[in-house]
DNA sequence: TCAATAGTGTCTCTTAGACAATATCGC
DNA sequence: GCGATATTGTCTAAGAGACACTATTGA
């Protein structure tokens, strides 16, 4: 059993101690990749169903600290933009069948107490961060199986109510990107306008003008031409664009209609 | 010591057991009245500072039925409409020298241990909730000696963070009015245009053009002119007019832009 | 008669939104 | 050559926003 093992038994059993009862972290981690809106999803070993990369509190930390360092650990990515969208609140939320305390107990090889922390109800807040796809390479470890990004449209058996969560998620994500610019995040720094166009429309599920869409963008001075085209590319090479940051951050600093 | 008050003694020795731990609710009341915004605080017999009606919430219950009951005790309102819209979780946050063990203990005239879980640290859910300012009578109670509306720009002390919470309520509040309509349930059934035009101009904190302003309720049918005019009037008497409650709902539902 | 408030219309300018044909490249 | 994709401009209609004077009433 190494550090890393040894630290998270310790928490199954004496979590409590660290942690603020009854209360949980959920992470909606999306990411965009052709043309598809993809949430990280992680499942531990021994489990049918998936989860939301979650945690819980520490009494000396805030929440954000504390889903910020999930979000960290499972896209090793520095700059991640969270926001706290939803609490998910329900009595029963997280009872599930397929995740009980015999079923921890034997994962583990460990004995557990029937009044279990673990196994009481939990009242989740809900972040979601936005990442760019290509940066984040999903990985299990010893106690996540596997790790990987999914499709929001088509996505595998989820634990509790994190399905919900998820759709909750993208309501959150798509008000937001109707007042907000949120391409900075998700796509690479250099982009192409069909790939922000697309960006939009998949977000926002819904055929926008590319003409009148990106005239929008450029007049706003929010994306630049740069000289640069881009040299692999099944066609003829298109331009690329970045991100004026300056006007990029005063747009998000007043939260300014972007879009409609 | 009549039935209302050994509830909340009991709660008070006992709730742990019926309550989430370490999460508690906090409820920020809005009212309007003569061109300035209000919130509803109440302050505890004995206690200096003032508090937000907050509580905690049952294990049998979601946090908004736990909000709906508290915000309808203060205001014996029945129809209620609240808003999540931020998590409070700093550590300390609920750390202050004028609200102690040993001051409840006092107050109450009970002996109380040194590990009360009203002492532990408390994440917060804050909801905002808007109601009709001549509708509710603030009335104090056994408990709470005072209740009462307070001007937001001009408020009291307040325990705890509440006085954060007020203010990201209010930005929350600001945000919520850019792109939703509010007057229905802030404004009396029956208001003139300068009594919705002056909400307006109140809530998203800056002068607004009445002529364009009202152009733009009337022309999109948010609201209707009635027959009556104010009966009462120090000076002309102003036309009453209606929200059309169908497109209100409507608007509130599809999430549409109403003002900039 | 004076002070306070209610009420009302026009013009301009910006921009959202509709709309389609051409150029380039890989195969 | 053909298919796929990138790129580009004009027009219209709607609406945001600027702007000021008159009528009425109570004191």
């Amino acid at each position: 059993m190494d550090r890393k093992e040894k630290i998270i038994i310790d928490q199954i059993i004496n979590g409590s101690k660290y942690f603020y009862r009854n209360i949980s972290i959920d992470n909606v981690i999306f990411g965009y990749h052709e043309r598809e809106l993809k949430v990280l999803l992680q499942r531990p070993g021994g489990m049918e169903k998936w989860t939301l990369p979650g945690g819980y509190i520490l009494k000396t930390e805030t929440a954000e600290e504390a889903s910020y360092k999930v979000v960290r650990y499972r896209t090793k990515l520095e700059n991640i933009v969270l926001h706290q969208f939803k609490v998910f609140c329900r009595p029963d939320r997280n009872k599930d069948e397929s995740f009980t305390l015999k079923k921890l107990s034997e994962m583990q090889g460990i004995e557990l107490p029937e009044d279990h922390w673990m196994f009481d109800n939990f009242v989740s807040i809900g972040f979601f961060a936005l990442t760019e796809y290509s940066l984040v390479r999903p990985t299990g470890d010893f106690y996540m199986e596997d790790c990987s990004w999914w499709d929001v449209n088509a996505l595998p058996k989820l634990l509790y109510d994190h399905a919900e969560i998820v759709l909750e998620a993208l309501k959150a994500l798509k008000q937001f990107a109707y007042f907000h610019p949120i391409g900075y995040d998700l796509l690479p720094q250099k982009f192409t306008l069909p790939e922000i166009h697309s960006l939009y429309e998949t977000i926002l599920n819904k055929k926008i003008d590319i003409r009148n869409f990106t005239k929008k963008l450029i007049n706003m001075r929010l994306i630049q031409k740069l000289a640069e085209q881009r040299n692999i590319g099944a066609h003829r090479s298109p331009y690329l664009y970045t991100f004026d940051k300056e006007k990029y951050d005063q747009l998000i600093k007043e939260g300014d209609v972007i879009v409609l």
